[in-house]
DNA sequence: CGAGCCCTTGATGCATTTCAACGAATGTGG
DNA sequence: CCACATTCGTTGAAATGCATCAAGGGCTCG
């Protein structure tokens, strides 16, 4: 039950939910105290959940390394996978007691494992700390209004494009060239379409040249400037 | 700039925004005595601008009565309709210098307008009042999320039966006949569709003996229970 | 009464789903 | 190490849903 606070990895996810100066905020050494004696890093096997829907929310979780698909599964037996996280997200907090979505991890994953009830304690005595979460959260909010809109407006094909624009500023940062960690099946469930679809989707922006299929997941944006075009309409 | 706190209305508004026991909050009083010298009360036209995209966002709004579309418009003239929003939200509350969408009153409205200054500062020195506009906060994405699944995954009949379902829920508060404060082109660009595919959704739901219509704004919905299965496949 | 706006309806074509078959990659047990 | 099963992705053909183009109907307001 104890954290090594002072790992590089473990500093960037902490600054990416709470701000780069993070450090600076009053109550920030508080916290981080906290974290380093009652908080864990946990690994996570491929394919795993880390909970399910309905399940007792007792703890938050902020990925370190890894994949983590966050999905619902409906009624009828169908899915909505709702997001992919990186890095940096801290999953888990509501107000509800149960989570309202599972956790899965695409690929060995490590990730802090906090309690819920600590961090609802350090936002009480730390207003400052929790002014930054909520600021996360609003960025959070803009980001799924650009996805509504996406949903509402593009095409399948298009809506794939961005998916893959979105997917190489955030694992490849900057490169071209990126391992995909999720199935056609993952991704259809994101999109809202089909997996033939979202197939013949890589298939016709391969034979535009705008994008190469080196494997099923390594994938390569040849024309960043007119795959984005692609998206415009 | 002085307002009548004591208002029913305007306290139920509140209410909806930092919760039912609001009154109880720690600061509530300091920030009720703020907004009665500070804020105002202003009414709305209908179909004008309380604010447009890009502008200066200065102000925070309460709606207290009417009815306010939040949009965005995109690069190549279409639009996006993200909201309709009744009593109770607060809107153009966020950490950029301009507003990311454009309200507009559908009808004859009144709302509360506040310095973005004094809000924020009433959520610095009253964190109580924060975390509640917070929590409000996450209701807001939790709706945004259904939302996102209902674009991804059903089809548009079901989206728009979603729609009047919802409608009727926080327009007609239980009663199923209700007054649709907006046009075809407005439901048609919340929902991700045409403005022919919503008049067919509404004469296929019509033909289906679901809803009745007695003029194009009146709306009845015969029967809830079937109308809520159609929506589930 | 006519103009203008909003809504409805029809016809057609394109986008996407669905059903079905095939191919490629991976793992398992003989 | 190879045959086989299994999983995942691709491709084709048919059917469906939806957008688009086009025309007509009803309402409101001057």
């Amino acid at each position: 039950m104890t954290l090594d606070t002072s790992k590089v990895s473990i500093k960037t996810s902490l600054a990416s939910c709470f701000g780069t100066n993070f450090q600076d905020l009053k109550g920030s050494q508080d916290f981080l105290e906290e974290l380093a004696s009652l908080a864990q890093e946990i690994t996570v096997d491929e394919n795993t959940y880390i909970f399910k829907e309905d399940e007792q929310s007792n703890f938050v979780y902020i990925p370190i390394s890894g994949v983590i698909m966050l999905e619902r599964s409906t009624a009828r037996g169908s899915r909505h996978v709702f997001a992919f996280l990186f890095t940096g997200n801290l999953i888990g907090l509501s107000e509800f007691s149960f989570y309202t979505f599972s956790a899965k991890s695409l690929s060995n994953s490590t990730m802090v494992k906090i309690n819920k009830s600590l961090i609802k304690n350090v936002f009480e005595r730390h207003p400052q700390i929790a002014k930054r979460f909520h600021e996360y959260t609003n960025i959070v909010l803009n980001y799924i209004l650009d996805q509504l809109f996406i949903m509402g407006q593009k095409t399948a094909h298009q809506r794939l494009a961005l998916f893959l624009l979105d997917m190489a500023k955030r694992i490849g940062h900057g490169t071209q060239k990126f391992f995909l960690p999720m199935s056609r099946q993952d991704i259809a469930d994101y999109l809202g379409m089909s997996l033939e679809t979202t197939s013949r989707g890589f298939t016709s922006l391969k034979n535009k040249e705008l994008i190469s299929i080196e494997s099923n997941y390594s994938i390569t944006i040849l024309d960043p400037k007119s795959l984005t075009e692609y998206t415009d309409n």
